[in-house]
DNA sequence: GGTAAATCGTTCGGCCCCAAATGTTAGTTT
DNA sequence: AAACTAACATTTGGGGCCGAACGATTTACC
């Protein structure tokens, strides 16, 4: 989403401003557009945060982080969970695994009573790494809501839930 | 912990739950945690519907979608602001516009002064692509905060904006 | 019991993504 | 003018990402 959105209230008013004059007679929903964009947004700048100055000294990539937190806190489970709770799809699922077995941080298992499933584990090295990044991720999380009371924190996990919420029912589920 | 996470404690989902039991030892600020993991979620779910939904159907990747959407809005421009407006790397516009250019949708043109630089515009069809996409996209937006009140839209939005501004102003800008 | 259908992880092709290296061009210094 | 220095888009290499196609396996049905 373009830069000028969310910089500040000046110049998101200017934005809209701006959308309004060249989208005219579109209809457009800009208080909606607003609020998410500014999800795109935050959570770009945010990530890539992360990205740079937590997960790459570790030489880990997103969706292995993803995938190694997932594993530490619902434990091992098969690919197929793993992959939904992790938000990738399985053929990704396979790239990430790939990469991390061969950093020693997961391994996959058999399942005696079903050789087409695979059940995926952390190493102990897995935890290890899990546990160590895990407290200077949310140390990055803390940061950025740092602007925020308290209150302010609960009520925007509390908004974004709802929206999640119906943006997983409309999707049937 | 703080009175405010006490007071949402029963609005926490399961998966937040299980992250406070399973870290436990970690001390761990679960209200930034939860906060700024809906922000990942959300953006996540609504952008893999925006994907599927909106975007699929004409062909376009989400960067595109955006370079087109940044030129639309804020017109011709050269690679290098595009890039920034866009939120993506150099290198990785380089990739996108050769797509878009493949397509018909935008054009790079020499820029006379300075032979080094480009100067990317919009194509009658690329126009035309933003003018339909861009109603579709805001249909969507406004169906995900459709369980929000306007002034809690705009609450989020606000909300968003500070820790957006917060994280650019750590990364000193 | 044998065939058809469903389900599993993986593979494949195409695109996206970044950081770093590259080659070209422009501006600055001497 | 020659030599640095800076700025620019592109290329490169390693990975991530998806949907679709694939082969192997299990389950359902007749």
């Amino acid at each position: 989403m373009p830069r000028a959105f969310a910089a500040g209230d000046d110049e998101l008013v200017e934005a809209e401003h701006l959308i309004r004059d060249r989208m005219s007679g579109l209809d457009l929903d800009l208080l909606s557009l607003a609020a998410v964009s500014n999800v795109f947004r935050t959570a770009t700048a945010v990530r890539n945060r992360m990205e740079r100055d937590v997960l790459r000294p570790h030489q880990l990539s997103w969706s292995a982080f993803v995938v190694l937190f997932v594993l530490r806190i619902w434990g091992s489970q098969e690919s197929r969970s793993l992959a939904t709770e992790a938000g990738i799809s399985g053929g990704t699922l396979t790239g990430v695994l790939d990469t991390l077995e061969r950093k020693g941080l997961a391994m996959r298992q058999p399942v005696p009573a079903d050789r087409r499933r695979v059940e995926v584990a952390l190493t102990p090295a897995g935890t290890k790494v899990v546990n160590e990044v895990m407290p200077a991720f949310n140390r990055e999380e803390s940061l950025v809501t740092g602007d925020l009371t308290e209150d302010e924190t609960a009520t925007l996990a509390s908004l974004l839930r709802r929206v999640l919420r119906t943006a997983e029912d409309l999707d049937g589920r």
